[in-house]
DNA sequence: CCCACTTCTTGAACATGTTCAAAACTTGGT
DNA sequence: ACCAAGTTTTGAACATGTTCAAGAAGTGGG
């Protein structure tokens, strides 16, 4: 595995080689799917040599992270149009989970073999490495989002915890789309649905005095692990 | 990828070097991680050719569940041994978690590559698929006597859904045990130490009246997802 | 014992991700 | 214009999971 060339000085000529090196890659998961589609295949239609691409590339999982930014990016775009002009937190939320599945759907076939990729601890794709924490962020931001423009009124421990947490269900959420074999992904809109009601029931239900201290439990679990180091 | 033959009618003889094969692999994947682990050093390692392994395993990927089901088999002894002579839910709880966390230790290293191909859809050996079901049934199962044994009082139809949930949550713990790093994976025993409390003490407010709804939902939830089709 | 039939085994060939030494090209300094 | 130092590109070679046609070994019926 090549040392891959520092995005700070590349020259322009060489961006646009790497652009194109993932251009063709895209072009051809989508196309043909990942495993079906070979390196020597995508430099061809790139018009590179197989071994150039990994000059640009350490492997052809790394090609995948571009799948990775260029899809939460959609992400990003499709969530704000979902927010814009709702204040309910379940709304806000649904909109969000199921501006996801919208955006993921063409690409529902092959995802599947990217996150078995992603799976790996060691791999730079999976959502918790260090590599992906730029992707990961952005994505967190957006539950941020869904709360800040929210009538949800939340303990400050619990408020600054609830984007992540919003981010894990999503996680969750993915998983279940991942496996969901139903037109259209049918299944993972029923389950959007029904659970966006029930994570707004619970989250209200935090106010009880009774429920606080489980939160306060929950709270504090959540940073003494992240005290710890990253995970 | 080959028929495997059918597990009925197998030779004695076969089902010798079949077992020849397993052991090999599992010696070696210890031994030296499982990618630098090549088919034809365990067919070596086992006395037969590179070939004959695709005759029993249709790939290297299948030669992995015979770990999930030994793991599995270990886990269900070492969590005997943890609940007996315990009552409360929550000690039951722990020693499951703990049990398993304990038994795995060995293959923690490796671990990531199996649950790699674990994370798959497609995959005979995602947890979710149906050729899994055996050894999933059999955790289920597991987290069934936690329940079963102890003091803890639950709505009837919570306490149906209850084993699927805590194996649900147990997935969680093993995908945080396969991203942990800590020496002897001590922050996932955090984890667990913190989790089961809070488990605990959520799973007696679900007898509180305004938690019911929320409850309920829940089930209702999993068993509408459950109607349309295994996932 | 011999024949057909199934089960098992082999070794060579194949596909494809990846590496690497060498060559081509760029660039900045003189 | 030329050189040295970097950067980019190449094509062949390599490693390893997998396939496959051929044959060996076992099995039951006559």
């Amino acid at each position: 595995m090549l040392a891959v060339p520092d995005p700070a000085n590349r020259s322009p000529k060489a961006e646009l080689t790497r652009q194109a090196i993932v251009d063709a890659a895209l072009r051809l998961f989508r196309a043909g799917g990942y495993d079906r589609t070979t390196m020597r295949a995508i430099a061809d239609e790139a018009g590179v040599s197989a071994g150039n691409a990994y000059y640009y590339f350490g492997s052809k999982e790394h090609l995948v992270q571009a799948f990775y930014d260029q899809m939460q990016v959609e992400h990003a775009r499709a969530a704000e149009v979902a927010l814009a002009g709702t204040q309910a937190f379940a709304d806000r939320l649904r909109g969000v989970f199921l501006a996801w599945v919208e955006v993921a759907a063409p690409y529902h076939e092959f995802a599947g073999k990217f996150f078995k990729n992603a799976a790996e601890p060691t791999s730079p794709l999976s959502p918790f490495s260090p590599e992906s924490a730029p992707a990961r962020d952005a994505s967190i931001e957006i539950f941020r989002r869904v709360l800040d423009g929210s009538d949800l009124r939340l303990s400050p421990a619990l408020r600054r915890e609830m984007p992540e947490l919003l981010w894990l269900l999503h996680m969750g959420v993915v998983l279940f789309w991942v496996h969901d074999r139903s037109p259209g992904q049918a299944r993972t809109r029923v389950l959007v649905d029904r659970a966006v009601p029930l994570v707004d029931k619970l989250a209200r239900l935090t106010r009880l005095p009774v429920v606080r201290g489980v939160v306060n439990d929950l709270v504090d679990l959540m940073s003494s692990l992240r005290a710890e180091g990253a995970s």
